[in-house]
DNA sequence: GACCAGATTGTCT
DNA sequence: GACAATCTGGTCA
């Protein structure tokens, strides 16, 4: 039975959320209809502790909103070219978020190959900037409540228990950390996959 | 198939 | 003024 993912669920350390959102559905809400795709790569993002977050440095304009609630998405802009959407979460009273790497188109394949022009499944959101192409996701995006009915994420049942865990991918700081999360063999995930 | 450089702009020092 | 949680397209093999 599909559901709706509750706040709850985003209100734990973002390492277990992580972990916890591979194999879940990522749904936007379009007048044409919905978006939907399969999650399968994260990245966890911690607080004040990680050096790879940007909230490391504490709160600023631009990273307030990991700061917040639990369940909202941050969004930002990276290399002044793509956008990439988090998933606030909580539980250490400290900041926290969950990259969306990469997804499995479900719904709304055509939208999502009109915005990237390209047509090949694969391309469409196999890469946190890639994704935010396809859905459409730009800093209006930020700060949106995933219990609202613009954006939110379902759990239909999906077996993600083969799981594998690696360094995270892009970071200058903090690459000591096995924070990204991956179901294994899938032909989605994004490229940056450590050789081997 | 693997490796490399360029794009482009918001954000922080 | 420098840098960044990336993608694309080119080159070389």
């Amino acid at each position: 039975m599909p559901g709706v993912i509750p706040r709850s669920f985003y209100d734990r350390e973002a390492r277990v959320v992580a972990r916890d959102l591979l194999g879940t559905i990522f749904v936007r809400q379009e007048p044409e209809g919905e978006l939907r795709g399969r999650i399968v790569e994260t990245e966890a993002y911690e607080g004040r502790n990680d050096p790879g977050s940007h909230a490391f440095r504490g709160p600023t304009e631009r990273t307030q909103v990991m700061f917040g609630p639990a369940g909202h998405l941050y969004v930002y802009r990276s290399y002044g070219v793509h956008w990439c959407v988090n998933v606030v979460t909580n539980a250490t009273g400290d900041a926290g978020a969950v990259l969306l790497r990469a997804l499995e188109p479900i719904a709304g394949i055509d939208r999502m190959r009109a915005r990237r022009d390209r047509t090949a499944l694969e391309d469409l959101c196999s890469g946190p900037g890639k994704l935010c192409q396809a859905y459409g996701i730009t800093r209006e995006q930020n700060g949106v409540d995933l219990e609202s009915r613009l954006i939110w994420i379902e759990d239909d049942g999906f077996d993600a228990s083969d799981v594998v865990t690696t360094a995270r991918v892009g970071l200058s700081a903090g690459r000591e950390t096995q924070l990204r999360f991956f179901l294994r063999g899938n032909a989605f995930v994004s490229r940056g996959r450590p050789s081997v």
